[in-house]
DNA sequence: AATATTTGTTAGGTATACCTAATTTATTAT
DNA sequence: ATAATAAATTAGGTATACCTAACAAATATT
């Protein structure tokens, strides 16, 4: 049982591109870490160090990474965010793509449980509820247009 | 002409409190931008270096504190963002106040201008929006309550 | 099996951003 | 004016998180 000490932004990035690479190469390298994250390769030993001390992934020398089931946790736990908030700046928002992406990995490490649950109970409100003949969101999109609000 | 180069999230922070200090107190004293911060007065005076450096404060040694225009500028929109954020963790998802100053604190750095300015328009639709014989925020609400979703 | 290539680690360095304790300057009270 | 108090700065230290370049280990090639 380690310190949870709370996680730093920089850490939780890392639990979350591990989770993406276990999911699509059943295992994680240094190296694509290293891309994923933007950073040079020197600069993940020290990382995984730290995250196989606190208990979040498994890491010998040289050898594969995995997610720990407390690492795991986290990770979904912060994927889980990221996709929440995408969700909302691409189909509500309307924002591209690219953009909301990185806005959502900006904003993942900043909202709370209680925000999130409270933020995915209003995307579902905004899905079921019924506005003239369209919905909440498509109406969001009238309205846009009829103020001139930027659509880029 | 300084570098703009990005200003980090601690020193947005700065700028914020300093324009909140300017505004209830005219100028700003490092003792009371450290008690905004939670930080201790030592480490107040070398960020004070920094925006000075970097055009954005006027500062003299054992001096007063103001913003410069340029300084202003950053602090108003960082104000904003902060605004525009807890207006919609209070009023659409019904966060509770404090907590929603608090995640409006930490989000404000993530989000963009086109993102903001978007999140405008949302707000205000959501304020334009008649639903049913309320409008949608209400029936977000009595939504949340029809389905059990925490109103804490 | 020996060599080449790729990948990972280490070591030393930089920058940010905080801390504490000592010191200096400014302000206030006598 | 002087002494006491308050506020700001400095100096030295810690922690995080990155960098580059040199080195070591593992994998792949011939």
């Amino acid at each position: 049982m380690e310190k949870d000490a709370e996680l730093s932004e920089n850490l939780e990035d890392y639990l979350e591109v591990i989770l993406e690479l276990e999911k699509t190469r059943k295992v994680a390298r240094g190296k694509e870490i290293a891309q994923k994250l933007n950073i040079q390769p020197g600069s993940v030993t020290g990382a995984l160090k730290t995250l196989d001390k606190k208990g979040l992934i498994n890491w010998e020398k040289y050898g594969y990474i995995t997610l720990t089931k407390k690492g795991l946790n986290i990770a979904e736990n912060i994927t889980q965010r990221h996709e929440v908030l995408k969700n909302f700046l691409v189909n509500v928002l309307q924002i591209e793509k690219d953009s909301a992406d990185a806005t959502a990995c900006r904003m993942e490490h900043a909202i709370d449980d209680t925000t999130m649950s409270k933020l995915v109970s209003f995307i579902e409100y905004l899905n079921a509820c019924p506005h003239a003949e369209t919905n909440c969101t498509r109406a969001f999109v009238a309205y846009c247009e009829a103020n001139g609000v930027d659509q880029t």
